[in-house]
DNA sequence: TTGTATGCGTTATCAG
DNA sequence: CTGATAACGCATACAA
């Protein structure tokens, strides 16, 4: 591995000058940069990025957690963060929290001793006092942490509400919601949402909602579980599409037919729920797009020194499949 | 940040007195043991990774890199090697790489830069040539790469087998492959697996086969086309679950009963195997296994310095489920 | 336009 | 048992 010395020293000059002709700064002299350069090329060098590290106190890394990796959501997410970081030059790091409080802070810890640059996370269980205590840019992704920290989200309680508009429209008479963890705030919106437009319904039960986590198999039971107690339920409001893919199942073990006898609408507009039978009717967030603003915000902060509290929040919208078609509807076209 | 001077300086001995307390090596007085301990909680010290590593030429990072983080089936195997990271204290980082060669070199690059102590390669572009080159131990992981480099792979052709005798088991007489990427090991050795159950069959016919990427979408077409041209096909091997799933749904659009007129059988055994509907009968692999495994080893590769090529293959196992159930199976029960 | 000297925060060697 | 000090590889004042 050759250093900056080495090529110092076969272009016969000083390591500053190597230095100044690396990072373009500086003047040098047309005739040396040239020498500098075949030296660099002959000597197949390339900078320690450790070393420049410790140097400028920065590593060009940037961290984004996330809670579940196995859910496609966050896959897709992970895609548009890493884009943008690449793009930037930025390594980019992916940790899997479990939403895990010790592991966080484990990992927070863990990356500020490497200089990370800045976070993205996506978490419900950290806190603005401990986040307060970070030396490096952070923004919230996903979630709203607090009104103190930059944030990317969508407009869940607006999507809540068109999801079950949606399935009044096709005529669904007793809607339920299967809503996601209840110390999420992006599942609370979700679930207000739908009690926005539920709640002066003359039909309307409080027991028609049930909370539990982001996951299919849960939202299975708690479906087959709802489906049983309350056989007039012919619609659910699933809090995320994992979740609307467990209604599905649970349909199908029950043999109700989907759409005619329950409609399904999730949220997340994940690939996934193309992939489904049927396909899943869902309130799509631009997810891409919202990764890719997160990172974007978080390098412009670490880059400008600027920081200043941002926040962005995205539209969703209602994407219409198989689950909520009806006969109906299935005539017009 | 406190830095291990201000520690020494506070509990009035050298830095070496420091470094040694912190690293546990050498000898040092129990008294001034305390006292730095003292200094060092009163100061919030924690060592600087960066300067740590700049002296060592560890970073106490290793990367897996997989080809497209959207297949469910990187996401699980991401986890399992991130847990063994973690156990280690290693940082992981992970790397989504299309499989583009020139991306996976910027990585390659990038991260040597960054002192990584090593890789994990889902890769079916990079050559043994290229990564020859490099000074840190790698591992492939699903696909082999050559015999100059360890792996830990499964045994992809017993598994394809087994997918098309349970096919025959269960009655099908005519059994067609969606194969994956043809220039990936894996893909071609579940097609191998294939053509070694059905290639003395009397119905034969080369047509049957059909190589894609290991898509949803591309499976899907490749069914529809499949089944329209040889409407006679009553089973078909994909080349994962995700390609499974796209048969699924080619079925559903053409009106296909599945599993009485189609039996379909995936290959991964990923969770969504399980959330599909019908859910999918798959040629499982121990996907935490294989990736704890492949970590263990590069790990021990790091830290040993032991560079002797390991090569391990795993069981696949065959899961039935609703995809393959057909009623004489179903009366059974 | 270029070179010298210094420091970033550690660890390790070698005296003491 | 402890302390000075020289690396690790680079970037930047400051001088020339």
């Amino acid at each position: 591995m050759a250093t900056i010395r080495d090529v110092a020293k076969r272009a016969d000059v000083s390591t500053a000058t190597v230095s100044r002709v690396i990072n373009q700064n500086g003047y040098v002299n047309e005739d040396t940069k040239k020498r500098v350069k075949e030296a660099i090329d002959q000597l197949n060098y390339v900078p320690n990025e450790v070393a420049r590290n410790l140097f400028t106190g920065r590593s060009e890394m940037i961290a984004l957690f996330v809670p579940d990796i196995t859910n496609p959501f966050f896959p897709e997410l992970a895609r548009a963060v890493e884009d943008i970081a690449n793009r930037y030059h930025y390594t980019f790091v992916l940790c899997n929290t479990d939403n895990d409080i010790d592991k966080q802070i484990d990992y927070l810890n863990a990356l500020q001793q490497k200089s990370v640059d800045g976070f993205i996370l996506v978490s419900s269980s950290l806190t603005e006092e401990y986040l307060q205590q970070i030396r490096v840019p952070v923004v919230a992704l996903d979630r709203m942490i607090s009104n103190c920290i930059s944030s990317v989200t969508v407009n869940n309680r607006l999507g809540g509400r068109q999801a079950v508009e949606h399935l009044k429209a096709i005529g669904c008479q007793r809607i339920a919601h299967i809503a996601g963890p209840e110390h999420t705030n992006n599942a609370v919106e979700r679930m207000r949402g739908y009690l926005d437009g539920v709640k002066h319904e003359a039909w309307f039960n409080s027991s028609y909602v049930v909370s539990g986590a982001y996951h299919f198999d849960e939202a299975r039971e708690a479906a087959i579980k709802l489906l049983t107690d309350y056989p007039e339920i012919d619609g659910i409001f699933a809090g995320n599409d994992l979740m609307g893919a467990g209604v599905l199942n649970a349909a199908a073990s029950l043999g109700k037919n989907i759409p005619d006898e329950l409609a399904v609408v999730g949220f997340d507009g994940v690939a996934m729920a193309e992939t489904v039978t049927p396909t899943l009717t869902t309130v799509a967030q631009p997810i891409y797009d919202i990764g890719a603003k997160a990172a974007d915000m978080l390098i412009k902060q670490i880059e400008t020194h600027d920081s200043t509290v941002l926040t962005e929040e995205f539209n969703v919208q209602l994407i219409e499949r198989q689950s909520t078609l009806r006969k109906e509807d299935k005539d017009e076209r």
